[in-house]
DNA sequence: TTTTGAGTTGTTCGA
DNA sequence: GTCGAACAACTCAAA
């Protein structure tokens, strides 16, 4: 009997570029794998659509490591005492795993480590799941960043470590599916079709994505229906690719073809913000509760459970938005800008908590991340670091004729406006009965009339934030 | 310490 | 239809 390692896996469910994993392989001895379901802990525990993702990646990941010889254990519990336990049961002398950022999180991690370290268990920690971590980046007075571009302009320079291999097969396992208990839920079958999961998957999604859509990127991620986005959020949020495996590949294009470099600087962008809310996350306390900017406390929240409800299933009345909600009840996921356009109407228009809205996309879309989906909701509604200022509504109309010329989206997702003529597509409210007849859209009826009045929420959106 | 320039994603209004 | 200004100061980051 050699030394057994176990690692730990959390948010990197991938073989390759995996740092824990890898220490764990060199060491020589045996390596177990081990993912624990930390229900009813401090951790945030993952909404539904995402719990569905997180179940069919486990079955991706155990057989995965079954190939390199490395059995997967799957436990339920509190993290702090599950992982001694397992610790304990198969003998193993080191725990590996990759770094997690928010307080709690850390503090959990912490704990697990005091007590192998009193069991005589020693455990390791890596880096893994972000460009550089939070405390490895300041501004010139050692402070955290607050301000996005000069935190870019920063990291942009900095040495992101390059991307570990997979480890070498120890044998091969037989693998079966364990059964873990989750039994997946009857509209999860809807998901299904959209999605590939699993690191192999997430591989082929970049380099999909690098090949045919990275020249459209800086201009197509801004229309929703042209999919020009590289929909890798969702691997990402499980670590089944890692964001140094993203950076490296595309900067590798730009090495290649210099003429690339401005494409791929744009894409490295949109990953520093992901690390750049990561820092968030460390450094602030509670960003899914605390509003970053405290006078954001006394905002006047309306309380509108029939407002949000709408908002929620998409019938508000207002097609682009509609669209979006239903894209994510649909698909698990939404298209950037309508994600900033739906949480604009509940935040600004609709003033509802944005709270409330973070709560929503955390249950519903597929890559909603512990950094992101909070600091996302802050900066829409303003109180985040960075933020838009706050005379930045977004108006669905003019978003949607501007994005969605041809309404493409719009009729993908809501059905019963198809036959509306281009020009009414975004306003239905605002076309002559003649056309909403020829159309078949009876207002009120087969399509919701608008909940707000786009203009007068707009104001009233603009006095309440005066009012602070 | 003080100064200076800048700050993801927009809309509206009036010329 | 197009264009520039106003929207409101404020705070941050670096020189």
């Amino acid at each position: 009997m050699g030394e057994v390692s176990l690692v730990w896996l959390r948010n990197d469910l991938r073989l390759a570029d995996n740092p824990a994993l890898f220490a764990a392989h060199q060491g020589g001895g045996e390596v177990l794998a081990l993912y624990v379901h930390e229900a009813g802990s401090a951790v945030r525990a993952p909404g539904a659509a995402a719990r569905w993702w997180l179940h069919h990646s486990l079955n991706a990941l155990g057989k995965d490591l079954a190939e390199i010889g490395i059995k997967l254990l799957i436990r339920q519990g509190e993290a702090a005492s599950v992982v001694c336990e397992v610790a304990r049961e198969h003998g193993a002398s080191q725990v590996f795993w990759n770094r997690r950022y928010a307080p709690a999180e850390r503090e959990i991690d912490a704990s697990v480590k005091t007590t192998l370290k009193e069991g005589g268990v020693d455990a390791h920690s890596f880096p893994g799941n972000v460009l550089v971590e939070p405390w490895e980046i300041a501004t010139g007075q050692g402070k955290p960043y607050s301000v996005y571009t000069p935190f870019w302009k920063n990291l942009r320079n900095m040495h992101i470590p390059v991307p570990l291999g997979r480890p070498a097969a120890q044998g091969l396992l037989a693998y079966a599916e364990p059964d873990s208990g989750y039994q997946a839920p009857k509209w999860s079958v809807k998901l299904k079709p959209y999605w590939s999961i699993g690191e192999q998957a997430a591989a082929l999604a970049l380099t999909r994505f690098l090949d045919e859509n990275l020249s459209d990127y800086p201009q197509g991620r801004d229309f929703p229906r042209r999919e020009a986005t590289s929909r890798l959020s969702p691997h990402l949020r499980f670590g089944e690719i890692s964001v140094r495996q993203l950076w490296h590949t595309a900067q590798a294009l730009a090495h290649a073809d210099h003429r690339k470099q401005e494409l791929v600087d744009k894409f490295l962008s949109e990953l520093a913000w992901r690390d750049f809310n990561y820092h968030q996350l460390y450094h602030r306390t509670d960003i899914a509760t605390a509003p970053m900017q405290p006078k954001y406390a006394a905002m006047p929240w309306r309380v509108a459970a029939r407002d949000l409800a709408a908002w929620q299933q998409g019938r508000t009345g207002i097609p682009l938005v509609d669209a979006g909600m239903r894209e994510m009840w649909e698909t698990g996921f939404m298209q950037n800008r309508v994600r900033m356009l739906t949480a604009s109407l509940l935040t600004k228009n609709l003033l509802v908590d944005w709270r409330q809205g973070e709560q929503w996309f955390w249950d519903c879309l597929i890559d909603a991340d512990i950094a992101n989906n909070p600091a996302n909701w802050q900066w829409v509604a303003g109180s985040g670091m960075d933020a838009s200022p706050y005379f930045r509504i977004f108006n669905p109309v003019t978003q949607g004729e501007r994005f969605d010329a041809e309404g493409d989206y719009v009729r993908r997702w809501v059905p019963e406006l198809d036959e509306l003529p281009d020009p009414w597509i975004h306003q239905p409210w605002a076309a002559p009965g003649d056309v909403l007849a020829k159309a078949g859209v009876q207002l009120g009826s087969t399509y919701p009339l608008p909940i707000v009045d786009l203009k007068q929420s707009r104001q009233r959106a603009l006095d309440a934030v005066r009012s602070l």
